[in-house]
DNA sequence: CCTTGAACCTCCAGCCGCTGGAAGTCCCAT
DNA sequence: ATGGGACTTCCAGCGGCTGGAGGTTCAAGG
């Protein structure tokens, strides 16, 4: 028999805290724990798989209704893995969009910090880019960057 | 004198939701709006501006904190604008370290969805990969990938 | 065996950044 | 004048946790 794990042995391997542990258990992520004699939860090798599976799709960007529909797949060994297949590409795919647009920030920024010449904030391009709300085409050039409030 | 604009205006000019724009100013984002006898909201371009300002910012990713930064600095045209162009290499930063982050997981996505020969989800890669928390050390090699609750 | 103090328990409230619904009022085009 | 959209306020709820209060249990050291 493998021994039992506690709440705190389930956090310290998993990397996920007690209180979010909790929190799965009470949502479904995860099973209830059996439970000591005196109430406290114990776990064993299977918790300690579920989890780590959850905290690494989570740590992967998977929505929580991926990692619902993977947990399924996951439970049922004989059913045909396209699925998972699917869900693996379509979440490549999400991050590739994540990632195209975090470069375009970057650029924007990089812009921005660079065409800052150290001035006084009356001429700082950082405020007027940000103030520039219409990408490129100011709505009211005659106005300073700012209002005052 | 300008026309005013309602917030319908505002919320189209920006695309930022009327409810969305009435929580800003509950929340001193924006300052209180005038308002028209019968109460509505009525707008000037100060506040198109500020609210472009804000809009602008969250999506470039900076955190309230240092958009709160920046909208001050915006009001104090006279200052050094040193503290600007901290805080938008600092948001550069950020940005590369999420870049490296979301690489390296595209990566692991990567494998996952390429090693799965379209099998069964007993055997899939996709789902062992999720499962193996461990980061590459399976900690139980020999049971299942998964439980089954 | 007893003590101590860390770890555990439950319950509940709060965080951020909005979003939506209900119920009522206003504005303006026809 | 009227109809229906846009507006108003208030309040509750979302996801994904996190933290505190107040009480109990466990295990190591004396």
């Amino acid at each position: 028999m493998t021994a039992m794990l506690s709440i705190g042995d389930l956090a310290r391997a998993t990397g996920v805290k007690p209180t979010t542990i909790r929190w799965y258990e009470q949502e479904g992520w995860l099973p209830p724990a059996a439970r000591t004699e005196g109430g406290h939860r114990a776990y064993g090798p299977a918790h300690l798989r579920r989890l780590g599976f959850i905290r690494h799709a989570r740590e992967l960007g998977f929505q929580s209704a991926a990692i619902r529909a993977l947990l399924d797949l996951a439970s049922h060994p004989e059913a045909d893995c396209s699925q998972a297949h699917d869900l693996a590409t379509a979440q490549i795919r999400d991050i590739d969009d994540r990632l195209r647009r975090l470069s375009a920030l970057r650029a924007e920024l990089e812009r921005m910090a660079t065409s800052c010449a150290g001035g006084v904030v009356g001429e700082c391009r950082v405020i007027e880019t940000l103030a520039d709300f219409g990408h490129g085409h100011c709505g009211d050039p005659e106005h300073g960057a700012m209002p005052r409030a």
